[in-house]
Parts: C-alpha cells; sequence; structure tokens
RNA sequence: GGCGAUGUAGCUCAGACGGUUAGAGCGAGGGCUUCAUAAUCCCUAGGUCAGUGGUUCAAUUCCACUCAUCGCCA
C-alpha cells in the first residue's frame, strides 16, 4: 500500500430528496476538509461519490408521481452537484450508478463472486400481488405487526416496536401498490451472498490494528459483530424492475439489491475517472494491492452505513483477490434540528440548496465543523450557528487578518515590512505557530477534524494575545524598525494559519493568500511542504510583496446577520470576492439513458458508453 | 428484544494505565485597550462528571444494573 495515496470515498446520497445540512455535517464536508489536507500534504487524492440512483426509495417516489425513477434521478443529482460546488466540496467524480462503467463492473464483480462461490441461489417465500402482477419487497407492503398488533406496520419491520420479522408473519398484510388484501404466498429464487464464508477473514483483517485509530463506536459495533460469527447469507437480487439487471440467463426479471451495487460505486468510480483520465488501467493505481499499487481507503458515511462499510463492503473485496480493503471508516453521529431528527417530510430541514443563499460558504464549513457529530449526536440552532460564525470564526481569526494586515498596510506602505532581528517574544511566538504544522496536520491526518479547528482557534488566539502585548501601534510612535518586525512577525504568523486553516476555510484563505502576496497562485496548489522553511529564509511571505495592491485589504469574512432562517437577510453576507477557476475537476456525468436487457459483460474496460462529462473549477 | 454508542459547567464539547483545587470555547459579570469586523486581551462566577449498587485505601474514570437519547439488527 502506497501511504502517499488516499481514496477518499463519501457515501452515495440516495438521489430521492434534496440533501439536508445533517448530511453535509456528518459525511461530506468532513471528506472535503480530510481531501484537502491530505492534497497539501502533498499526497495523491481522489475524491469520489455519487448519486445512488437504485432502491426503493427512488421507485416508491416515482410510482407516487407517477413518474419514471430516472426522472426523480434527474431531478435531484444536479440538485447536489449544485451545492456541493457552491460549498467548495472538491470531488474529482461526483457520478451516480446508472451508468454503463457501474453496471459492467458490477456485473463484473457478481460474476466474479459467483465463480469464487461467495454468490449462491436459494429459493425464498415471498408476497405477491396478482394485480399488480410482482412481487412485494418490503417497503411495498404494510400490515399489523405479528406482535405488538400495531397498525401499519412496515413490511419488514415494526416501528412500533421494533420487532423484526418476515412480510409472511403480518398479519391482514396489504399492497402498497395496488392497495390489495388478496396477496399470496409464493416462492422466488434469489442470488444471496455467502457472507458466513468470509467471517473469519473479516475478522482477521478488523483485528489487524484497526482498533489503534479506528473511531471506538466503529470498531466496537463492527467487532461485536464479527465476533459472535454470525454473518449470514444475504439476498442481493430482489424482484423488481429498477437497478443493475442479473447477469445470469433466466433471471431477465430480477434486478441486484441496491445495496450490493451501491458500495461497488467506490471503485466503479475509480474505474471511470480513469477512463475520463485517458488512462483506462489507472484504477487499478488506487485499488489493487501489490507493488507500487493501492492506496490509503477512506470511507466517511453517517452511523447508519456502519455496517456496509465495515463489514459487507470489506466482505465484498475480500471475495475477490487483491483489492484494497477501508484503511478507515471515519463515520460521524447525527446532526439534529434542536432534537428532533431533519426530515424533510415534518418541514423540520435545511435543505443544502438553501444554505449558500444564505451565507458564505467558509461560514458554514467553519460551524458545521465546530459542530461536528463526531462522538454523539449534535443539536444544531441557528443562535449557535451565528455565534460560532460571529463570535469564533469572524472574532477570533478574521479580525486577527484584519488588523494585522490593515495596519501593515497603513504603516508599511502596503508592504511587508523588512524585519529586524528577532525579539525573543517573535521568536517564540512564530516557533509556536509552526509547530502547528505537526501538531494540526497531526489531527487532520487522523481525522479529527473538530480538534484541528479548535487547535487553529488557539494558534490564530495566541497571535492576537502577541499584538495585545507588542502594541506595533505604540511602538512605531518611537522605534519604528522594532514595529516593522513585529508586523513582519504577526504577517508570517498568519500567513502560516492561513494555511492550517486552509482546508476547512478554503475561501478566506486564499483570499488572505493573494491579500499577501498579489502573484500568489492557488492556495490548493500548494504543498505544506513549501511552507516548512526557517523564518528568516520564508518565501511565502517575501519582504517585497505587497500586502495588497490597490485598495487595502478587504475583511476575508464577516459577520453573520441575526435573523437566519426567516429569509432575505443576505446582503451582506455573500462571499466578498470570486475568483476564476483555478482547477478543474472532471465532476458530473449526465444520467444517462437506460439500457434495454440484461448485459453480460467482458472486461470491465471494454465499455465508454456514458454521458460527457463536465468540467468545473474550484479552489 | 439483541448489539453498539451517548448522557461532564446556561450552551457546544475535551478529559483522565482510577489518586492533589475536573478543563476549553461560547454565553454571563467585571476590567484594560483602541491597530481591528462594537472586535482583541485580562480577571471572575458556574459542575455532588445521568441514577443506584459493587470492586478499591481511593471512582466522575473500572464492573453490574437502571433511566433517557440515537444507530444497527442483513
Amino acid at each position: 500500500m502506497a501511504k502517499n495515496r488516499v481514496l477518499v470515498g463519501v457515501a452515495w446520497p440516495y438521489s430521492n430528496g434534496q440533501q439536508h445540512i445533517g448530511h453535509i455535517a456528518g459525511a461530506y464536508l468532513p471528506p472535503d476538509v480530510f481531501s484537502r489536507f491530505n492534497r497539501m500534504r502533498g499526497n495523491d487524492v481522489l475524491m469520489v461519490s455519487g448519486s445512488d440512483t437504485h432502491g426503493t426509495p427512488i421507485t416508491v417516489l416515482a410510482q407516487q408521481e407517477g413518474i419514471e425513477p430516472k426522472e426523480v434521478v434527474e431531478r435531484y443529482h444536479p440538485l447536489f452537484i449544485d451545492a456541493y460546488v457552491k460549498l467548495g466540496l472538491t470531488f474529482d467524480l461526483f457520478t451516480h450508478t446508472d451508468t454503463q462503467v457501474h453496471w459492467d463492473v458490477t456485473q463484473e464483480m457478481f460474476l466474479v463472486h459467483r465463480e469464487k462461490g461467495y454468490i449462491y441461489a436459494d429459493t425464498q417465500e415471498q408476497l405477491y400481488d396478482p394485480v399488480a402482477g410482482q412481487f412485494l419487497p418490503d417497503r411495498y407492503v404494510v400490515g399489523i405487526c405479528p406482535y405488538c398488533s400495531s397498525r401499519e406496520a412496515r413490511g419488514d419491520q415494526c416501528d412500533n416496536c421494533g420487532k423484526l420479522y418476515n412480510a409472511t408473519e403480518l398479519r391482514k398484510p396489504r399492497s402498497t401498490i395496488s392497495g390489495s388484501t388478496e396477496l399470496e404466498v409464493r416462492a422466488t429464487e434469489h442470488f444471496f451472498l455467502a457472507l458466513d464464508k468470509l467471517n473469519a477473514d473479516l475478522l482477521a483483517w478488523l483485528k489487524d490494528g484497526k482498533e489503534e485509530y479506528w473511531r471506538p463506536q466503529v470498531y466496537r459495533f463492527t467487532l461485536s459483530e464479527l465476533e459472535r460469527g454470525e454473518l449470514r447469507g444475504r439476498p442481493i437480487t430482489r424482484d423488481i424492475d429498477w437497478g443493475v439487471n442479473v447477469p445470469v440467463e433466466g433471471w431477465e426479471d430480477k434486478r441486484i439489491y441496491v445495496w450490493y451495487d451501491a458500495v461497488i460505486g467506490y471503485l466503479s468510480a475509480v474505474v471511470e475517472h480513469a477512463l475520463l483520465s485517458g488512462d483506462p488501467d489507472g484504477w487499478q493505481t488506487w485499488w489493487k494491492t501489490g507493488a507500487g499499487q493501492g492506496s490509503r481507503v477512506y470511507n466517511f458515511i453517517g452511523k447508519d452505513n456502519i455496517v456496509f462499510h465495515a463489514i459487507i463492503w470489506p466482505a465484498m473485496l475480500l471475495g475477490r483477490d487483491g483489492f484494497c480493503l477501508p484503511y478507515d471508516v471515519p463515520a460521524n453521529e447525527y446532526l439534529n434540528m434542536k432534537g428532533r431528527k431533519f426530515s424533510k417530510s415534518r418541514g423540520i430541514s435545511i435543505s443544502i440548496n438553501d444554505l449558500m443563499e444564505r451565507y458564505q460558504p467558509d461560514a458554514w464549513r467553519y460551524a458545521l465543523t465546530a459542530m461536528a457529530p463526531e462522538t454523539s449526536d449534535v443539536d444544531f440552532t441557528w443562535d449557535d450557528f451565528i455565534e460560532r460564525v460571529n463570535n469564533e470564526l469572524v472574532a477570533n481569526w478574521g479580525n486577527l487578518v484584519n488588523r494585522v494586515t490593515g495596519f501593515a498596510y497603513r504603516a508599511c506602505d502596503g508592504m511587508v515590512p523588512e524585519p529586524g532581528e528577532l525579539e525573543p517574544v517573535d521568536a517564540t511566538l512564530l516557533a509556536e505557530v509552526r509547530k502547528g504544522f505537526m501538531e494540526i496536520g497531526t489531527l487532520y491526518e487522523g481525522v479529527h477534524l473538530k480538534a484541528a479547528l479548535e487547535a487553529c482557534r488557539r494558534l490564530s488566539q495566541k497571535v492576537n494575545q502577541y499584538l495585545n502585548a507588542r502594541e506595533p501601534w505604540q511602538v512605531i510612535k518611537s522605534d519604528r524598525q522594532q514595529a516593522h518586525t513585529i508586523i513582519y512577525t504577526a504577517l508570517q504568523a498568519v500567513d502560516w494559519l492561513k494555511i492550517m486553516w486552509a482546508p476547512i476555510l478554503p475561501f478566506s484563505s486564499q483570499m488572505l493568500h493573494e491579500d499577501l502576496d498579489t502573484r500568489a497562485g492557488c492556495l490548493a496548489d500548494s504543498t505544506l511542504k513549501q511552507y516548512r522553511m526557517p523564518v528568516a529564509s520564508t518565501s511565502s511571505c517575501a519582504t517585497t510583496m505587497p500586502v495588497r495592491a490597490v485598495n487595502g485589504p478587504q475583511p476575508i469574512c464577516r459577520p453573520a446577520n441575526r435573523c437566519a432562517g426567516r429569509g432575505s437577510c443576505l446582503q451582506n453576507w455573500m462571499p466578498t470576492r470570486s475568483w476564476p477557476g483555478r482547477r478543474s475537476r472532471v465532476f458530473a456525468v449526465p444520467v444517462q439513458t437506460k439500457r434495454a436487457g440484461p448485459t453480460v459483460n467482458g472486461p470491465i474496460r471494454s465499455r465508454v458508453g456514458y454521458g460527457a462529462a463536465v468540467e468545473i473549477h474550484w479552489l
């Protein structure tokens, strides 16, 4: 495994509705912060995800609205992309599961698993609706709970008492498709993934050092599941007509169950990225083990998804030889709205597509990182959001930048001053800030993003303290040279801090980057290595560079207006500047036309039949 | 029901192979300062660390159980 290759897999959102800030805080912003850090660190990073286009949530919604599942996907997929771009999420590829590549990769994996004996066929008894002429998977049937007699129990589980059962045990079952209660129990054949055969291997993989760095709740949950040794075969096909075809003769009327194909997206998206990059075999560099190959694979998810990413997907990879298994699965808990789960149906929701209409991206990135539910569920409140942005981000870091660059601009003719001999206090400050590269870098690397944010804030405070102690605005009246030394020191500290902040605050860091050096390029293209230099010879804050060429520095971030949540209070909180695109990334692929009939495929690089990619620029 | 997690100052969270006065930020009260985005900086107040029982010389930190909340149960 090559340590400097980092593959960041982000949970695949169901494209059956808009996402809310709970999703962002839990599973979408953290991988971006992490990826940005790794890129600046000089690692090769590939961050991929896409819309999960299959599954009953989508077909149910389509049925309700009387439209095709594809139309549901086409409605929400672009909304995801729009919000991600505005928030500055740097996906190398955000695709979806209805691409030819994904179908090919999925079917290939299915065939390999089957050939190796990890997939077998078995019959199940299931409810059949003669009126609709189809079998009824769990979400398509309701009835009376066999245990607590609750009405409106779902096909597989009762919401009231939480019991699990087979739909055939339901009393008075009713089809949600036709409404019919004249249901039959029929035998139906399905393929199963033999997880039991992989239980021991999974346990060995988990126990091989994962306890050292996995989040405790993820590790313990996974461990307890595996140690019981009771993993069972799990059905991977269903009697539906939306999803990836089963690549076996005689199975044309069934589809691969969404959970099996969705996680394969982590592989198929890399394959697709390789094809788009003109290097069809490039995916192996990321996924295959062996000399000079492989990567550290991270899967950022919510806590509801742990079983799929820490057990099932690793099992599927073990079922093929020579593939990298997840290195870490940093699952987050939930960000809730005042103790209640975000729920679109109950009107408890802040959609991610609303976020950028209200506040600038870095405000969200800061607040949601600070509030991140890393160890337990967290309540989101607007007051909390406003206070964090105004009293922490703006007051501490934003104001520091403003006072330092502003004073430097006015007192030193818009140039970074030539420092004299550093006093011990000056050198001490710079030494402390420089240590932050190591300390904060370690935190980012271990995905302790909240702690990294706090460490950044603490260092920013050190610089504020330093300024209050040194008072350059007083010193300059009597000793110009010493004042210049102080300003230089503060500027250097701020210049370093902007790098430490950059993964969380890419937009404002870029703004400051340009304020300190008008010839500066894109900060996201820089690597931390460049900045690990002794103060005396640092080039990042070169003494001949203007602090800001024309009108003096502008605030890099501004206070948030108190009327958040009620709309139309945005005028003073939009990004203060915009940039031309600096860096292009293949980002989105339009939903392609649904293909007809089953596809029994050959090698996975044989087809490139997907729609045109879109180039997106990001910082 | 089973498994896992969470429950620490008003709020959001840290923390401790068990051991002197349990930490931070925000909020609150007071003060200095004015380079700065009514920001900074300093000081103060605030907690019987969910409850009960157990192990121990000593537990908030380990164990058991209870309660509340969340996730998973293929």
